[in-house]
Formats: C-alpha cells, sequence, structure tokens
DNA sequence: CTGTTAGCGCCTTCAC
DNA sequence: GTGAAGGCGCTAACAG
C-alpha cells in the first residue's frame, strides 16, 4: 500500500511549485487575497488541499515579528476567580487568529519571573497578567521587552503598560459600609492571603474603625478552609453577627459549617462571599456577594492587544470596570432567596 | 535623560561582540554549556547579562524543528473537571522549558478542527487532548501533522497516537452495580449532555437492565442545572430514592434542591456525583463520588510528550489509570460524613 | 498584479 | 574547544 501521509510536510514553497507561481504569491494568497487575481488565488488553494500544506506561523513570525501568540498569566488555574476571564480571553483572541500561552506563578515572585522570562522568549505580542506584576524585576522586564501588557483584576496608579480591573480597598469598604448600615456590631472576616483578597480586608478594616476579627487562610480558598475559619472566628467571638469572606467557596464552607453547628443564616449569622459564583445564587440561603464583570475584563483585554498590533492606540491605558454588590439571602431575610445573578444590586 | 530601554532588544550577535566570541559559541555557551571552557561561559554570561539579551525561542525552534510549545485542548475552561490535569500539564511542561498553547473547543466538532489547525501551525511539539478527538477530518489532520498527540479523559481501542484515562462505560456500570447492591428499586440520573457523561449514562443503564428515568442538561452542568433535574426527576418518579449525577456539581444542585424540598439525604434521598471536586468531601452530607487521577494524567502527558521529544518511545501507547468510587455520607448513614477524599474507597 | 532579493535569529553541519 | 557557512520557512521591501 502507498503511504498515505507524505514523509515531509509541505511548505509553501511545494505549494508555489504546485501552483505554478512564485512562493510569494502564494504566500500572498493566502495572507492577503484581496491584491491576488482571482485565478491565481484559486490555483493557489487547489494546490494547498492537494500538498496538505499547514502554514508554519512561527517561520512567518520571525520575519513579521508578530507572533500572533498572546501570553496569559494567572496565579494559579484552580483559582476559579479569573476562570471566566482567561475563557473569554482565549476564545475572544481565537477569533482574531491569535492563540494563548498559558503560564502560572502559584503566587510565587521569583516562578512569576521566571514565568515571564520563559514567556518573552516566545515573543508573543502581548501579556495579559492576572493581577498587578509583583516584582520589580519583572517589571522591569517586561518594560524592555517593549510587549503590550495588560494588568487585570487590581487596580494601579503606575501600571507597567495599561490595567484593566477595580479598587479591592473600594469593595472592601463598601463592604464594611453595608454591614455597618445594618447595624451590625460584632463582624468577622475569613480571607485569604494574597494581595487581593489581603486589600479589600485593609478597605473593610478602614471603613470599620475598630479591629476586626480575622482568620487567614491560604489561597486558593477552599470550602474546607472556610469551615475551619468559621470555627476560629467564633473561637475568638462567640456571639459572632456576621462573616464577609473574601471568596464565594470559603462563604460556602462558612455556610456549611454554620449549618452543621446549627446556627442560622442570616439569622443568626449573616454571610458574604466575593466572585459571584455561578453557585452562589443558587444555594439556599443564596449568598451575598460582590459582583465583577470578569468575562468583560477578558474581552477588553483580548481588543486591547490585537488593537495594539494592528496600531490602534488605546482610547484610555486605564480601564475602571468597578463592582456591585449583589444582596442576597444569606444577609438578609427579605431578600429574594433564588434570584438571578445580579439582581438586586446595591452600590 | 538617557533612555533607559534600548531600541532594540538585543540579539545572540549582540551578545556574541560584546563577549568578542562568535555568534555559535555564544550560541553553545548558552545552550550547552557543558562543550564551551570555563573562561568563554562566563564573559559569554556577562555579556548577556550587559546587554539584557533574551533569547528568541522562535528562531531557535524554527531550526532545530522544536517549538518547545505544547498545545492543550480543552472543551472549556469553565469544565472544572479538567482543570486539575491542564494545571498539572502547564506546571510539569513548565519544569522541562516546555509551555503550553491553551485551546477550546466548546464541545463543537468544527470549532475543534479549527483550533487543532491553528495549534499545528504553531508546530507544537506535541497536543493533549482532553477528551477523545471528535471528528475524523481532525484525527487525519493530526496523523498527517506528524505531532505526539495524547487523548486523556477517556478510553479507546484506535486512540490517534496515545491515551491516557478509563472507561466512562465501567464508570457508569459500577455506580449502578453500587446501588443495585443496596437494594435501591427507584433510581434517576441526573446527567450533562457530553459524551463522556452519556457513555456513563449508557453504561448505567446497560448494568442496571431496566430503564432509568433521566434528566438531561446541557454540558457544562451547573449548581442551577442539578436543581431543575431532581425537580424533573420526582414529577417523572415522585417516589424517588437515588439521583446519579454526572458531575459533583449536579450533586450538590440536587443536595441544594432534596433540602428545599425537606427531603433528607440520604434517608429519603441518597445522592452520587462524579469528579470527586474539592467541595464534595466537605459538604454536609459529604458527597459520594467517583475519584480519577486528574493530576497525573496531566504529569503523565508531559513526561510522555517531553519523552517522545527526546527521542524515548513510551513504555506503552494506552494508560488505563481506571477510577474509585468513594462512599460517602450522601448515599449511606454509616459513611463518616466529613472524611478525607478518597476514603473509604469501594471498587 | 507578480516576481526578485534579502534577510528574521538561531542552530546544524562541517571544518579547523 | 572554536569558527565559518548555510539554511529553517516565511514575508517585508522593492522592483517590474
Amino acid at each position: 500500500m502507498n503511504p498515505p501521509i507524505p514523509p515531509k510536510p509541505a511548505t509553501l514553497h511545494d505549494v508555489a511549485k504546485a501552483a505554478g507561481v512564485s512562493l510569494i504569491t502564494a504566500s500572498r494568497a493566502l495572507g492577503n487575497p484581496a491584491i491576488v487575481s482571482d485565478k491565481t488565488r484559486a490555483r493557489v488553494e487547489q494546490a494547498v488541499e492537494a500538498t496538505g500544506y499547514v502554514p508554519n506561523l512561527l517561520a512567518g513570525g520571525l520575519k513579521s515579528k508578530r507572533s500572533r501568540m498572546v501570553a496569559g498569566i494567572v496565579p494559579a488555574l484552580s483559582v476559579s476567580q479569573f476562570l471566566p476571564t482567561v475563557q473569554t480571553l482565549t476564545a475572544a483572541l481565537h477569533e482574531q487568529g491569535y492563540q494563548l500561552l498559558l503560564g502560572q506563578t502559584f503566587y510565587d515572585a521569583a516562578r512569576e519571573d521566571e514565568v515571564l522570562a520563559a514567556m518573552i522568549s516566545r515573543q508573543p505580542d502581548g501579556i495579559v497578567m492576572m493581577g498587578l506584576v509583583q516584582s520589580e524585576r519583572a517589571r522591569e522586564r517586561l518594560r524592555r521587552a517593549r510587549i503590550p501588557v495588560v494588568e487585570t483584576w487590581d487596580f494601579s496608579d503606575r501600571p507597567v503598560d495599561m490595567v484593566i480591573g477595580f479598587s479591592h480597598l473600594k469593595v472592601g469598604s463598601a463592604l464594611a459600609g453595608y454591614f455597618l448600615a445594618r447595624g451590625y456590631q460584632r463582624v468577622g472576616i475569613a480571607t485569604g492571603d494574597d494581595h487581593r483578597a489581603m486589600q479589600r480586608h485593609a478597605g473593610f478594616a478602614a471603613a470599620w474603625g475598630r479591629d476586626v476579627p480575622t482568620a487567614r487562610v491560604a489561597a486558593p480558598s477552599t470550602l474546607e478552609s472556610g469551615r475551619r475559619a468559621l470555627g476560629e472566628l467564633l473561637e475568638r467571638q462567640p456571639r459572632l453577627q456576621a462573616v464577609a469572606c473574601s471568596s464565594d467557596m470559603l462563604a460556602h464552607g462558612v455556610l456549611v459549617e454554620a449549618r452543621a453547628r446549627g446556627l442560622r443564616v442570616p439569622e443568626d449569622l449573616a454571610v458574604s462571599g466575593f466572585g459571584n459564583a455561578e453557585f452562589a445564587a443558587h444555594m439556599v440561603p443564596a449568598i451575598t456577594t460582590v459582583h465583577v464583570d470578569g468575562p468583560e475584563i477578558g474581552r477588553l483585554a483580548a481588543r486591547l492587544i490585537v488593537d495594539r498590533c494592528r496600531g490602534v492606540a488605546p482610547e484610555r491605558s486605564s480601564f475602571d470596570l468597578g463592582f456591585r454588590m449583589i444582596e442576597r439571602a444569606s444577609t438578609s431575610a427579605t431578600a429574594g432567596d433564588t434570584g438571578p445573578p445580579g439582581h438586586p444590586a446595591v452600590d
């Protein structure tokens, strides 16, 4: 039998030969079909079929200086917070012919530096960071690389390049304001130990004015750590009235532990989360939380980078997307208990 | 002030000049330091520092035919099932100097084909699929590309190349066997409509022997769809005794809905999930589920591909990692209710 | 509209 | 241990 697979993948050279045109004409027929005659284009397309040609974007990128790859860097993929952003980013880039190179820092500055170096070596046309770039070394590296950078899910006055996010301090103070306005006296905080969660904590503490009992758990936070956190808080403050959690998963854990201890939510204990995870709206009681438009962050980041590659200057380099509190049954006996996410909104 | 950033990134050429050696010596000092004298190596390293040189892996890959990139393709990033695998895969590849190119198919064969084409254009040194390659066209494409391929999270007698996974049919029949052995009569199924979940459903139905009331929900399944699924099942079979769910998130939804309807779990209704998500062990009641070693799939896939790139033939091309049922309180009044994941094991 | 020329930055091959 | 050519596959730049 004949080998159904040719020993060597076809190159553009083979296509050009098969089509009876020059190399560059074949290249144009594929990359910029508008400037080639219909007849030529048809012949090249036929030759592509016949040879089974698959372009080598690495080679093209070498000359054109555009790899059509974008690096996306997350603390860890298991931090579900960022998933909608990464998912939308990947999809939006794909639409434009770009692919995502994924990197993880595991909340470690040295690792972040290492991952960035590895990414930059691959000449991405842009870099999207979940969170701000931590180390000064990495910031310097990025500036030198002259690659468009979008930092996301946080805010800064001096971003490396562009930033899309919101103030975690303000989230914290909005939450504190919410509990203050409702007359809560003894509120505790269950929080992950990552930078952004600690920012929210700081915002909460500042607005609260008094000391807030706090249970710190390792990021990424889990249901289990939420259960333990409530135990810790109750030990310190047995008459606790409310717990503000740094993620919906932590809040979930607090809910489970509260039930296990016979505490009613929200009557005996009010609970709030962060992130508006899918499940938060559908638990009983539904979890009061803070909504951030993760998919929009991904879409916007993709647009900014693709635009920049095409020479379009962004209208701004800072985008504060804000956030909104969503009041649900876990903090309010009167809030509808399974209303759709995002409804009703406060702030 | 002097521009702190040089107008053009340094190339290996610049490094060689600065070090007073030839281009190729500089290349060797970095890529294969052992075959260069200590003195030369030191001078090259110094020149790298001085110039701020960052290697261009794209250019290197062009000649060496090794891009040191691996494509990872998931149905959608939001399918949490695959996250531990992708996370471990990314980390393991990073250790070996490889990066992951991420692609999403959204359970769509045309899209899968498109994503694979885009990936192959980037000359990855390997491709890891979550699930089996669906379309024959894509299979053919992969074979022609002569790239190592690992299909995962499923099993097949005729993989494109290599496969790491387990039989979803067997999972289904193991679950049916579990409920049969405990004397359940009226069992329902809540399942996502993706290929693998339907395989488990088929395995369950075959082992069960009788018709099984089934609520089908769109993949990826959510807590909300779990709540609705239980409603549907109860409408068809008000005296339902147990529900086997195709994911832990669905099971979670069933638990929530059961509680909302005043049904006790497991006394009135037994519930099982799939995937052994982190939260499953820590709910009250803890969810009986099926454990699959997702991280190991990622690790093994990384090893197989890196080995293959180094010319090491894999010991086998098929790896059945199996699965194990984890009995917890949601199906058994006697099972410990917050025991550690994976304990006790059945099957 | 099409073709020729000259690389992109690096690594392989072969010499010394 | 080091170096000089040559070329990976493709595309910008400039012709015609």
